[in-house]
DNA sequence: ATGCCTTAAAGGTTAAGA
């Protein structure tokens, strides 16, 4: 089956462009991020139409998450434990029934961080990291298939990024951003692209400065893998093709094939 | 290079994004 992550920047603008993605791509779940849509304005009947389930966790004009997948969900949690003051939707996890097995699918959309002086922001950034990485620790002990599929904006390495040193006091790659990512992998999560790939890969080019034509972009979107989930990767690639159509997000799809 | 574009929601412009 292919599982998949995809911040697609605004549900309204990108639906044509997310359904004819899902008819070419046939991914079986898909982890959406910045839906910017409440929950009862999201259009889901043509995405239904197509055979999936669809759960969203929306919000009034930006972040927002879903979930669309052909499996039945079992069982669905809406947003990050952890801050009950938090009102921000970045979180949503699905469960589902894979042969006899269960898989865990989270869709997330990390927050930004910029800019890294306004506590607002960076604080709330690494804050949430950590949330994540307490939560995560006590979901590993399910010993389930747990997949952490989104949008991170983390860029793990330099060669994440065109060039490393318009980055480097970013808070998408700041030294605090990059050293919980890497905690959090150390639990036990290995990134489904860097299992397959060394190669570099981008997930996000800017709409301003030609960024795309220059291919000045950078990876900030990624598939982490529990250690019953590692086993069943098949295969990992970006549908970076998709950044070339009318009206695209500035994210494209990054996709993994996991065998059941 | 301090958002150069794009989105959403407001409301005749502004906030947010990376």
């Amino acid at each position: 089956m292919k599982i998949a992550s995809w911040n697609i920047n605004g549900i309204k603008a990108r639906h044509d462009v997310l359904i004819e993605w899902l008819r070419q791509a046939e991914p079986d779940i898909v982890g959406l991020q910045e839906i910017k849509s409440i929950d009862e304005n999201f259009p889901r009947e043509e995405i239904e139409d197509l055979g999936y389930n669809v759960e969203t966790h929306g919000q009034k004009g930006f972040n927002g998450v879903a979930i669309l997948s052909r499996l039945p969900f079992d069982e669905v949690n809406r947003g990050l434990p952890g801050n009950d003051e938090d009102e921000q939707a970045r979180f949503i996890e699905g469960v589902f029934t894979v042969g006899e097995r269960a898989l865990r699918f989270v869709s997330l959309y990390l927050p930004n961080g910029n800019p890294t002086d306004d506590p607002r922001k960076f604080d709330y950034k690494l804050a949430w990291m950590d949330r994540l990485h307490t939560w995560a620790k006590i979901r590993l002990d399910l010993e389930e298939a747990l997949i952490l599929a989104g949008d991170y904006n983390v860029i793990p390495q330099g060669e994440d990024c065109w060039d490393p040193t318009v980055w480097e006091s970013d808070a998408l790659f700041r030294q605090e951003t990059r050293s919980r990512f890497e905690a959090l992998k150390s639990l036990g999560f290995s990134e489904a692209l860097r299992s397959c790939t060394d190669e570099r890969a981008y997930t996000f080019w800017d709409y301003q400065a030609g960024a795309w034509p220059k291919n000045h972009g950078i990876r900030i979107d990624h598939l982490l893998l529990s250690p019953e989930a590692a086993p069943m990767l098949l295969g990992c690639a970006v549908d970076s093709y998709v950044r070339d159509w009318e009206k695209p997000s500035d994210h494209v799809p990054i996709w993994a094939s996991i065998g059941v």
